[in-house]
RNA sequence: GGCCCUAUCGUCUAUCGGCUAGGACGGAGCCUUCUCAAGGCUCAAAGCAGGGUUCGAUUCCCUGUAGGGUCACCA
């Protein structure tokens, strides 16, 4: 009995030998300086924001060096996959901006000359490799059950020895082949386990790109590399697609990084090149004293529909993604704001090589992100906001729409200076922020509140009258320049019994109502029904008089 | 517990032995002003602890401490 009939054995005789994949998924014709990325998702829930940084940071690579970035999708954890995940993935991938050169167009079709680019559909392809180790003696059976392997870990846990299958405790590894050959006969269940020859306390040097050089300990373990189902574990999966697909950059997250000693034993094993490795740091939240990383369970930030459904535009978040990847992203930006985010020149070596990994911040997500739409135009607001809102608040989506041309000039208020209003930081503000504009959303009562709550009701119902008819003057609303309407709105507040003039108000406070602020707060406050608006000037000149006049009047005329 | 990684303002971080430790976000104050936002100016805010090496240590080494990761037929 050799090697051959032990293959035969287990993969039976018409399983493809390893060269016919090398034929038909021959090397890229890609010049050596191009970088083959990518994405690898397990299909376990929604697209995690994790997922979002690893593909911005995967796609830039690629773009920087002219090369690929691919999307394989890891589902050979069968129990765990979830229905609808991949097609998550896909949209929200495409929702913020981040193309795959091949892999999915959506939950299922795919594209790309190394298809497929599902695990669970390469079966055929992990069982030639599977098969090729047996052939080089790299790899046999194992029938022992989890209660057998549970009573193992428990009696090495008691003897303090390192728990785990190796060594002697790697039971079927020299097992005779006649017993083999009867636990097959009775159809006795088994993995296929990986024959390591590595040694525990020989450490070997690696290098990672983030991390610089590492001391790992050489693999001992002869770790499973098909499940009894005939699936592979990731590890298997992991080298053969990576080598097939030709990946030349492995960037993954930090938890892998203690099995790259298991990894570098399985593609020498394979006589394959080893790619460049780089281990990334998980995105963390501060969790009342506590840093942990962001969970797919319990924290809704960690989902990025999350700030697609908050309004946040997605440039924001790519913005975001890129300041936590390199840290000067901030001077760029502080230069460039009005460039795009994706033209941010983005430095490998800059990558945050920190233990613990970044805390979430959306205090500077709120900062980008009032920058990005700060330098919009109203146009392009509009566009967004009544696009956003069409998905997540109809009815002011349909009321912002239905007034187009009036949302658009409100839109335009102080946008066009050399610092624009930056005061939307996402689009679910529109509603506070520009609503009151809007007569639907203008409530008279709740202005007489606050002005009752100002103590200004009193002033206000007295000047009521005078003050609708002064405001009838069309000066107010055709002039160009704030220059040139102050002085007559300051006209309007002399002839109402108020006074610019702060040293006749203090020496003869009874001969007038207030001063020219408190003048124009009653005045924003019976237009806005808040004190938090731009410019009066604008605000009185994009309503307009009719409209000035009509909320003069409602409100007045609540009693 | 073994192994691996990491350790600078509240947060993200800069510093490739010379530091009065820099920037950004957030915070405070002032200025501008019809309010807000923005903008300008200013302020508060950090090198985990202890040992070495060195003329000099945040930077290099050791120990401790703390945090993270990992020790699955999960990825």
């Amino acid at each position: 009995m050799n090697n051959l009939d032990l293959a035969t054995l287990l993969f039976g005789a018409d399983v493809k030998p390893i060269q016919f994949w090398f034929d038909k998924y021959p090397a890229r014709n890609l010049p050596p300086t191009a970088e083959i990325t990518r994405l690898c998702p397990s299909p376990t829930g929604f697209l995690h924001i994790g997922a979002l940084y690893m593909g911005v940071i995967n796609r830039r690579i690629a773009n920087d060096s002219k090369g690929v970035f691919y999307l394989r999708i890891e589902d050979t954890d069968t129990d765990r996959e979830v229905q609808g995940a991949r097609a998550l993935i896909v949209s929200g991938m495409e929702e913020f901006g981040i193309k795959f050169d091949e892999g999915f167009i959506d939950g299922e079709k795919q594209f790309g000359a190394y298809a497929p680019y599902l695990q669970t559909q390469r079966r055929d392809i992990y069982a030639s490799f599977a098969r090729e180790l047996v052939l080089r003696g790299r790899a046999y059976p194992c029938f022992m059950t989890r209660e057998e392997l549970d009573i193992q870990r428990s009696q090495q846990e008691a003897e303090k020895v390192r728990p785990g299958y190796y060594g002697k405790y790697a039971t079927w590894r020299d097992a005779p082949i006649e017993k083999i050959q009867e636990k097959l006969k009775n159809n006795t269940p088994y993995v296929l386990r990986f024959k390591s020859m590595g040694d525990q306390n020989v450490k070997r040097s690696f290098k990672d790109e983030f991390l610089g050089d590492i001391q790992v300990p050489q693999n001992d373990e002869d770790f499973v590399l098909l499940k009894t189902n005939g699936i592979p574990t990731y590890h298997l999966a992991h080298i053969i697609d990576d080598y097939l697909m030709r990946t030349t950059f492995v960037i993954r997250g930090r938890e892998w990084l203690s099995s790259v000693g298991k990894h570098l034993e399985l593609w020498e094993s394979f006589d394959f090149p080893i790619p460049k490795y780089g281990h990334l740091s998980p995105i963390n939240k501060k969790d009342g004293t506590t840093v942990r990383k962001l969970s797919k369970r319990k924290d809704p930030e960690a989902d990025i529909m999350r700030y697609v459904e908050l309004g946040y535009p997605t440039d924001a978040l790519i913005g975001y993604i890129y300041r936590l990847a390199n840290p000067s992203f901030d001077v760029w930006w502080q230069s460039k704001r009005q460039a795009s985010v994706w033209d941010f020149p983005f430095q490998l070596d800059e990558l945050q090589k920190s233990g613990p990994g970044p805390v979430i911040d959306l205090k500077k997500l709120d900062d980008i992100s009032s920058d990005i739409i700060a330098m919009m135009t109203a146009e392009e607001v509009a566009d967004r906001m009544i696009k956003w809102a069409t998905r997540y608040d109809a009815p002011f989506a349909n009321l912002i729409s239905s007034e187009r041309p009036y949302l658009e000039k409100v839109l335009a208020i102080e946008r066009d200076l050399e610092n624009p209003r930056k005061d939307i930081a996402n689009w679910s503000v529109g509603r506070d922020s520009i609503g009151y504009f809007f007569d639907s959303l203008f409530n008279p009562d709740k202005v007489k509140q606050v002005l009752a709550d100002e103590k200004l009701q009193a002033i206000f119902n007295s000047i009521s009258k005078d003050l609708a008819d002064l405001m009838a003057a069309d000066v107010l609303y055709t002039t160009d320049s704030i220059d040139a309407w102050l002085p007559e709105i300051k006209a309007v507040a002399d002839q109402l019994g108020f006074t610019t003039d702060k040293v006749k108000l203090k020496a003869n406070p009874e001969a007038f109502k207030g001063d020219f602020a408190s003048f124009m707060k009653i005045l924003r406050l019976v237009m806005t029904g808040t004190n938090r608006t731009p410019n009066l000037f604008h605000v009185l000149k994009v309503m307009g008089k009719e409209r000035v006049l009509q909320r003069i009047n409602s409100v007045a005329n609540l009693g």
